[in-house]
DNA sequence: TTATATGCAAACTTTTTGCACATGC
DNA sequence: GCATGTGCAAAAAGTTTGCATATAA
């Protein structure tokens, strides 16, 4: 049914790791999420289904998640962390007022990979890009109200 | 002398702050500073001339040059914490086993924020951008070996 | 069957906060 | 002189860890 979630089962399966109910919810939380969850965030979706999971459990799934490279876990200058699924070069529009992440695909950013390796000697893994600023809905906003800002 | 630190303390002064002995010590610290220091090594750094400071006074200066758009705060994935008193848009080449970051230049950044300007109605205010990888040092040497990294 | 995973609670790390005292302007 | 800043210590927040029990393969 949901191909993608079948893929992060099969990687688990492929890495030599079981394939538990807390961790295919946690994966289900993940599939196709665009908002950049925090572990709390993903903890309290998965309990809805999965009342039993503990904090703890969810941790350590984003953990193996992470060090497989299927998650991206992004860490903010307020100590916030957020997670993301999508691993491919992407830039993350952040709203400073609503804190709401936008993904943006831009082309360019995999020919940055490639001047960087061609004229640093770095060997390129990952990357990270962000733009901090307003969104359009904030923009246009009359009064300032602090909120979940990463 | 330093003019760079001289620009720093007028910025306190024009934005109504104090211009004390800590935040000279810390202003000091971070002029020049290409290591994207923790906030602890600005705190054992700064001992060294000046052991009577806290960590908190540090913390709340680095806060205070935050706000102020003079330092910027890099929250990593590990949960450390990095600052950087280069604002200008560049990139910054993490590696993965030393934990050693270097900085880039690179043109092609800013033309990325007028795309996205352009492109999406969001209003940029800053950036962050990172490569993660292995440096020129790390590729070259044998066996992985743990180390700080960010 | 058995290595691996879970849930719990305690520990840990890092950062923030409240407050009395000190000090730059 | 007074608003602002400092140092201390305690609190808060987020994440990790140890261990007994449970379970996927």
């Amino acid at each position: 049914m949901d191909s993608e979630l079948e893929r992060f089962m099969d990687i688990l399966r492929e890495g030599g790791y079981k394939v538990t109910p807390q961790r295919i919810a946690v994966l289900k939380v993940l599939v196709g999420n665009r908002t950049h969850p925090s572990a709390d965030q993903i903890y309290q979706e998965v309990r809805k289904e999965h009342p039993m999971i503990s904090l703890a459990t969810v941790y350590k799934t984003l953990e193996l998640l992470k060090e497989m490279g299927q998650v991206m876990e992004l860490g903010f200058s307020n100590r916030s962390t957020r997670y993301d699924p999508q691993v491919d070069p992407h830039l993350n529009l952040v709203c400073l007022r609503c804190g709401f992440i936008e993904d943006v695909y831009e082309t360019s950013l995999n020919s940055l990979t490639n001047v960087v390796e061609d004229a640093s000697n770095f060997e390129v893994h990952s990357g990270r890009f962000e733009l901090y600023g307003l969104c359009s809905t904030c923009r246009s906003e009359p009064v300032a109200v602090a909120a979940g800002v990463p």
